[in-house]
DNA sequence: CTTTCAGCGTGACATTGTCACGGAGGCGAC
DNA sequence: GTCGCCTCCGTGACAATGTCACGCTGAAAG
């Protein structure tokens, strides 16, 4: 399904639009789940939080895409297991519970969009998964590096903090400030106080193969 | 949605049934779907593979519930990224495809049956996430070793090898040789070629906790 | 009875995680 | 300004876990 054609598949729904600032939490773990969630442009993160208050990364919401979790809620009518922050300014469109079941009982094209949805993101968090058990760390942060410089455009140093990066590669952050360090001992990389430049994107990716 | 209801759902389909012995594989990894599988009894489990062979499990799947791994291809068109395995003796009911997508869009009550299946394994398999990547091994071995003793009724040793606990947990086998000899050694559990018999459940709930 | 092989134990070493620091830079209060 | 305060980062020391290499053992097959 092509995401353009949702917004044709909620006419005559009680959904109304939200824009929210970037890291902004949009909802927590325990939270109700009230709305079924669009986002129609901008980033979001959905992160694990373990009972040690340790974080991790299961996914980014893209603009076109809807919230999985929140889905998944909605149908299993539980609550919240993760907590969602903005990563850029976003743009939100919100459907209530009682909309959103009338829509998937009445509109094929809408389900097959949440099913698609449903069965991409499944996907996305095994191969997740497996990433987490089988790749080693550099390898992580190799990949987690690639892909925020092709994320970028601006052709500016990447704005992460060792923190982030820890958290969305399932680490602690000495071991990413470590390792990073190393990276930049090989001239992949330069350093700064919140920020990181990618200099050799490809020596990065040979990395990934190691 | 009770599972009991299921062989109503599927009334004036093509459904067929099929018993499967234990240790067979039921599809592998890059196999094409054609069919939405049931499980009506016995046990499977669903593992990933990585690139170097190694394999993590991701769920099983216990009788009266379906396979989202399949659910998620037939809907997303993809083919399979895992594998799957019987446990033990298997019944299975297998839905062709055009029925399956027939029975989506006709049967609210089906819809529910798979949306439900749907929501409760992404919710598991976050929760599998957050425990691979933040419980220790100790932890890992502990609620594994738990969850079979409680699995089983017979009294008799548990039947697992330390590669299976291996896969289970996500280590290596030499990792759970070394812990188990650990537990051994504290008269929590006894070794045997192929089993292991749990000595002190209690015991093994307190290392959850540690 | 031999052969074969899965299952297991173990030492040595590499990688990763944890804990405990301290330094450096930014930022608001005063 | 400068004082505190907080986030971000670097690092040493050590614990936990993963990897590799090897050899033993019991069970089943020939």
């Amino acid at each position: 399904m092509n995401d353009t054609t949702l917004p044709e598949l909620i006419k005559g729904t009680n959904a109304s639009h939200q824009l929210v600032a970037a890291s902004q939490c949009l909802f927590r773990l325990g939270d109700a789940c009230e709305n079924f969630v669009f986002v129609s442009s901008g980033q979001v993160r959905v992160e694990l939080l373990s009972s040690q208050g340790q974080q991790l990364l299961l996914y980014r919401i893209q603009g076109g895409e809807s919230c999985v979790m929140t889905t998944a809620c909605l149908l299993g009518n539980n609550h919240y297991s993760a907590q969602a922050i903005t990563d850029t300014q976003v743009e939100l469109t919100l459907i209530p519970r009682a909309d959103f079941h009338r829509c998937i009982s009445e509109s094929a094209p809408f389900r097959d969009f949440v099913f698609n949805g449903f069965s991409s993101r499944l996907a996305a968090l095994m191969q997740r998964t497996t990433e987490l058990a089988t790749w080693s760390v550099d390898q992580r942060l190799a990949a987690a590096l690639t892909h925020h410089a092709e994320q970028n455009h601006t052709g500016a140093p990447l704005a992460l903090t060792h923190d982030q990066l820890a958290v969305e590669i399932g680490t602690a952050r000495e071991v990413v400030s470590r390792r990073l360090s190393a990276l930049a001992n090989q001239g992949l990389i330069a350093r700064q106080r919140g920020q990181i430049e990618v200099l050799d994107i490809t020596g990065l990716k040979e990395k990934l193969a190691q």
